[in-house]
DNA sequence: TTGAATAAAACGAATGACCGTTCTATTAAA
DNA sequence: TTTAATAGAACGGTCATTCGTTTTATTCAA
């Protein structure tokens, strides 16, 4: 039954986002399971499978998003929904912990090659679709050449990576004065652009 | 002695950054110290405080960084000197384990209440500053009112701390490329505020 | 439909390894 | 001689994982 590996991937969610992967034990999962130790040890061979398995549920739950925005007809209305999409799903409280334990995800797969790998692996896809909209604002002249597609992106990431931390610690957060704010930069630079005032490095 | 200490938290960085928190045993330390583990519980109850100690030097150091640029004459230039003296510090090879170490710190203060307060409170700072340069940019109507100075402040700080991130998974990563994207809309702000086009929410 | 026979899944107490911390002995400093 | 700092072996506790047992599900012959 793979209801089974769902039901202890939740369990795990919630111990991790409760106190940490570290501090979480296996009989806290257990606990939270409803289900016995050799129950959970025949679904993952370890405690990093399971943080491995909910690091991949996550991310091929973001590409999906991405996915939804890409064949939009027009370049920069498809970057500021998806922009405005994901700000509002992850501050949504149902992703409480989602949020959490995507922190600590950051943070063990500094130490855990698999992990890095599989994270990584989840970011080509937001990659990928953000950067085939930023070059099709550079061919409508709204970005200019000079900047790099690479760099432009990951300004952007940065900026999704950067909120979810900083709704990490302050979940009472406005996400609407945070999206006001950046898209205020972002619709600047379309005037910005026509003068062509690249700024120097 | 009180380079004893810096002696410690030192070590500690160093096998922190290098296999995580949670993973590095104390042992560790103690070998990396050329200490005892009595000599080293001499000046920390415990590896949580290490752990503490760490954090709130870092922010000293950070703080510093900020009140050198606080009392520039021109608001603009003091963001954008601000903004390149961060991202190039943080792109030092030097800083690969503070690096690091920052971006664990960030997981374990979701689960501990004595580090989050000292990493909010190391914040504070250049959050201050920030919104202080940010507030003299609005009267200068660079900045229309109705976007929030506390939002923009965070918009700041969450494109340094992606940055981060990125940095950590990919020590490779090309500083100047970035920052020249993030002043490319940075600067674009200007010309679109003389055009009052604040973007709806 | 029944019910034994086999397989699969779940149970949970036991295990063994590891790790933070302590504590007494020892050394150095004052 | 007294005080402070260091050494490092030992302790107590915790935790991930194992494994022999028990329960549940499936198959299939009667």
């Amino acid at each position: 039954m793979d209801g089974r590996r769902r039901q202890i991937l939740d369990a795990a969610n919630h111990c991790f986002a409760r106190v940490g992967f570290h501090h979480a034990t296996m009989q806290d999962v257990i606990r939270e399971s409803g289900l016995s130790a050799g129950a959970i040890y025949n679904h993952f061979a370890s405690k990093e499978d399971i943080i491995i398995a909910i690091a991949d549920a996550r991310h091929r739950a973001e590409a999906e998003v991405c996915r939804d925005v890409e064949d939009l007809p027009d370049p920069h209305a498809a970057i500021v929904h998806m922009g405005q999409a994901f700000f509002w799903h992850v501050s949504d409280p149902g992703q409480d912990e989602e949020r959490r334990v995507g922190v600590q995800l950051w943070a063990e797969a500094l130490n855990n090659k698999r992990l890095l790998d599989v994270s990584q692996e989840g970011l080509v896809e937001p990659y990928r679709v953000l950067a085939k909209l930023v070059d099709a604002l550079k061919k409508d002249g709204e970005i200019p050449a000079a900047i790099e597609t690479d760099a432009m992106v990951r300004v952007m990431i940065a900026l999704f990576q950067g909120f979810v931390l900083q709704k990490c610690r302050e979940p009472e957060l406005d996400v609407s004065g945070f999206v006001r704010a950046a898209l205020f930069l972002w619709e600047g630079m379309r005037g910005a652009s026509r003068a062509s005032t690249a700024p120097r490095s």
